[in-house]
DNA sequence: CTGAAAGCGCTTACAG
DNA sequence: CTGAAAGCGCTTACAG
């Protein structure tokens, strides 16, 4: 173990670039070239400056760093556009703090929006990524084709960008913030089961926006689900409805249709954000002998949640994705300090008791 | 509404202390006096100060006031001893973070550390806080009288100080941080009674330190969770367990005597994050048909849910409570920015299922 | 009561 | 390849 002298250890004063620079006998600049390996050199001087770097604990100041330079930097942010009470709303609210944060280093955000329904409009956004030059990107991965390229892309002009919400393993990306969807299958299905059972019907409600099917995400979570229902030993049957965000009659007559068919349903499940919709239909038809679980804490769900119309939640804290996506790039580009590269962001559970405290997540 | 010139919505160059000083016709070292009302102004130069001000949106360049003055702040953090895998030393994680973000700004934390289960080591703790001069403390305040006391003594000397935890709210605190205790109760019912018959008897596991009574939290702990079963009709009886943290074969033994007594006991709780003691016990005679809910995601309990001897755990986010209340003194330190004075900490739920991403919570 | 000047630690042209 | 010097925006003695 090499002995060092760190001032928080010996009280001693902290060391500046001033005293490398004396140290090895010669100016700040060249100790600033060899610290942010700019410039040239002689061998002599490296050699010098690294031995001293060697020696003592140096610690840029980098509140001095970022007065001096003066440097503005710009990050791109590419999520899904959305109204108040939406669930990427909340990842703003997260995005938006880190900003406030990431502008004293002297960090601006760019936004950009695309339709997550549509994925042209993510391909259109991808274009201004590539018309723009920005010092790093967080985004959200919806579409994998255009992603793939995209990524190519940031990967040639090595502009470092981070996942938020989902991931693509096979990207280069910095680092990725977000929930383990399989696993938030298998909670969801726990807590429908622990209150139903074992031979009771469960509808499946699923939100179609357009002939393709669903999310990767809401993919993942019912595949969690079922394997959760499988090793417990269900013995019902998984009914599936098809719902539209802009459909009320049509959802009504579907789950009329449904439910008339299959009066011994027990259960539902939606494994996005819209199980206020299901909940909506079982409230107004007193179905309370129905239980529902969902996911997110967006407002119209939680309303439900405390109607007693949904019996459970589960989460994914979105400010916090919003705010670590966005502090992971501004650490990695003032410090150079690395992120882990997957961030599982932890499964909040929440029932009508705890749904009040669920606020200010950051 | 007064037009004011943002530099963010206008493009301007963004405002100086020496712009205001140009425009107020006076020196930066007078403007500096009235921004930080310190120092004697003419009532003229003030007028006209001010006026600028009111013009202007001026916002303080943080890095350069924390550069140019060099001014360090220490803070005194007084919170419970503890080992590793203690409930505590998820509290310092947090508290770690912040002290590497506040370093930035030249703020220093001391930590000053007392015995959560001895009342004379608290009152030794805050003689501390007495002898030294601190600009603010973040303190765990476990003992209501001394802990009075304490905040008179603060509040004389107009020393800022956030509560952790718990709170206090007669004593002036800058903020609260901690979970909401008699929900946390009502929680931790809900979990149990979900999952067993509305006239089994249920085991409290009381952890015994000394003759005196537990702590605040446990006691609302246990009242929210009493509320809940009178609401949903529970007709079981509820069973007292005394248990000590150093005492295996006593606790064996007790524990024996009791479901000897009682063979219809389907469930246990316990109000404080020891719920492992009960977990081992159960696990260890076979008794998986008793269900047993607790706090606390510390390892230990954490292996316990993982093998299925817990049913469930109400966490509270040690290390978001460490941050946030280091934090917030922080920001009242450094710019003058308010906290919100009771800070109402999520409560967590923990399945096996969700567990094992109930890590880094910052 | 007021202002000129130096300085915080680092970066950045610029001249050599 | 190297260093002296100016400057980032704010604060702090100090002289007046």
């Amino acid at each position: 173990m090499e002995e060092r002298l760190h001032p928080d250890d010996s009280g001693e004063r902290t060391i500046r670039i001033v005293d490398i620079a004396r140290m090895a006998g010669v100016s700040t600049a060249t100790v600033d070239r060899v610290i942010h390996h700019r410039g040239k050199v002689s061998e002599q001087n490296l050699a010098r400056i690294n031995a001293v770097l060697r020696q003592v604990d140096y610690r840029p100041n980098l509140i001095a760093r970022s007065l001096a330079s003066g440097r503005r930097r710009t990050l791109c942010v590419v999520t899904p556009a959305f109204e108040e009470g939406d669930y990427w709303a909340d990842v703003e609210t997260g995005i938006a703090r880190a900003e406030a944060q990431a502008r004293r280093y002297g960090i601006d955000i760019r936004r950009c929006r695309f339709d997550q329904y549509d994925c042209p409009s993510f391909e259109r956004a991808a274009e201004v990524l590539h018309d723009e030059t920005f010092d790093g990107v967080v985004i959200a991965p919806f579409f994998r084709e255009p992603m793939l390229a995209l990524a190519r892309g940031l990967d040639a002009r090595e502009i470092p960008y981070v996942f938020v919400d989902s991931d693509l393993p096979e990207c280069n990306r910095l680092a990725y913030f977000g929930t383990p969807s399989f696993d938030a299958g298998r909670v969801a299905a726990r807590l429908l089961c622990d209150r139903i059972d074992p031979s009771a019907d469960i509808v499946i409600g699923r939100i179609v926006h357009r002939p393709g099917e669903g999310s990767v995400q809401c993919r993942l979570r019912e595949e969690g689900f079922r394997a959760y229902l499988d090793e417990t030993g269900y013995r019902g049957t998984l009914l599936s409805a098809s719902l539209r965000l802009d459909d009320p009659a049509g959802n009504e007559r579907e789950l009329d249709a449904l439910f008339a068919a299959h009066p011994s349903v027990a259960g539902a499940v939606t494994f996005n954000s819209t199980c206020h919709l299901l909940a909506g239909y079982l409230s107004a038809h007193g179905r309370r002998d129905v239980r529902l679980v969902g996911y997110d804490a967006i407002r119209r769900n939680g309303r439900m949640l405390a109607e007693g119309a949904v019996t459970a939640l589960v989460a994914q804290r979105p400010e916090v994705q919003g705010y670590r996506s966005v502090m992971a790039l501004c650490d990695w580009l003032v410090e150079g300090r690395p992120t882990a590269r997957i961030n599982p962001i932890p499964l909040d559970i929440l029932f009508k008791e705890n749904y009040p405290y669920y606020n200010n997540n950051l």
